[in-house]
DNA sequence: AATTCAGCCGAGCAGTCACTCGGTTTTGAT
DNA sequence: ATCAAAACCGAGTGACTGCTCGGCTGAATT
């Protein structure tokens, strides 16, 4: 039994919570029953480990999104579309950590130098802007989306507006939560 | 002359472009000229410089939003949102390194056990929801928006998108300057 | 039984950090 | 010119940090 997984349970949770520059080798060490040692057994600096970290939020993800949506038996493309909405915010909840790591900063920090953060940030970005759009593409070949929009652009606004909407509920000043059914009736609008 | 000011304005870039943590009293003191003696003359600690920072960035914003928005003849309540959005978007780059610290999570993490905190949060917030709420219900009353929705909650859908927006683009993963202007014609689609 | 090696440990190291403190300089009112 | 307060300085301090390293353990392989 190596300790591998409890300690990236344990990190995952912690710099979730505090952010990877308030997280310490230490507190993770102690969240996940191993020594300091152990963590540079498996890791090579706190930075891999929050990579690795990363990279299994991204598997969750995905994994997640491609069950829900590929579960539902979808008949328009506007359904397509307002159900990668709704997986969007019932992710939001039920991966609330692995969302949480998408706030930080940190992440997008690393990225702008080193190819393989930014690849896995927008792989995850990727998964819910790619659905959005194929939902487009859809929808405007069966008549329920508007011809007239393009379905990149659309998406990106779609997807700004819910996860800005999850990042101010996220951030503890606004509730939000009562939002959500708001914003599956104005996307309609903007795409009908 | 005091070195306060510079202080302040070596903090608000630094804060800006590498975070709270990532940024050092030594890097402040560097910039602004000043002796790291002088900074614990002027602040009590290195979280009240950011909490000045802070509220000069809440003044910057309130004043330009003030400004732009009632220097221009607005006729309809559409145009009133409209006027804000753009406002928002063109803040968003003149007053970058504000806006920027409004993407540092350290803010928000403060902002949960500390009244100044969330009431200099909440002020910035709010400047721009009610302006957007306003101009809704001036809308209504016009005609040139719709009846049937609420000023508060659409206020907060049309916010989440172009703060989500802006926070896509200075995350550096994808360019959404190209899509400023659809932002307005989707804006318009939700309220009319 | 002997060997090997991944897993594990935790004291210790070198560096960084925010902040203090005793002192000097500058300012401005009298 | 006098003096008190405000501004300024920077070496020093103690706490904390990520990470190393030499040695221990136990299971698998030979």
């Amino acid at each position: 039994m190596s300790y591998k997984p409890a300690i990236l349970d344990a990190a995952t949770e912690l710099f979730a919570q505090r952010g990877f520059k308030n997280t310490s080798i230490a507190a993770i060490a102690k969240n996940s029953g191993a020594a300091e040692g152990t963590l540079f057994h498996h890791f090579r600096s706190k930075e891999d480990i929050f990579l690795e970290v990363l990279k299994l939020a991204k598997g969750r993800i995905i994994h997640e999104v491609d069950e829900t949506i590929n579960a539902e038996s979808l008949t328009t493309g506007l359904d397509h579309v307002e159900a990668v909405i709704n997986t969007y915010l019932y992710l939001s909840e039920k991966l609330h950590a692995e969302f949480s790591l998408l706030f930080r900063g940190f992440s997008y920090e690393q990225a702008k130098a080193d190819a393989a953060w930014r690849n896995t940030l927008e792989s995850i970005y990727n998964c819910f802007l790619n659905a959005l759009s194929e939902g487009i593409i859809i929808g405007q070949e069966d008549g329920s989306i508007a011809a007239d929009i393009s379905p990149p652009k659309t998406a990106m606004l779609v997807f700004a507006m819910i996860n800005g909407l999850v990042r101010i509920g996220n951030s503890n000043l606004f509730p939000v939560d009562s939002l959500y059914f708001d914003v599956i009736k104005n996307c309609r609008k903007m795409l009908t």
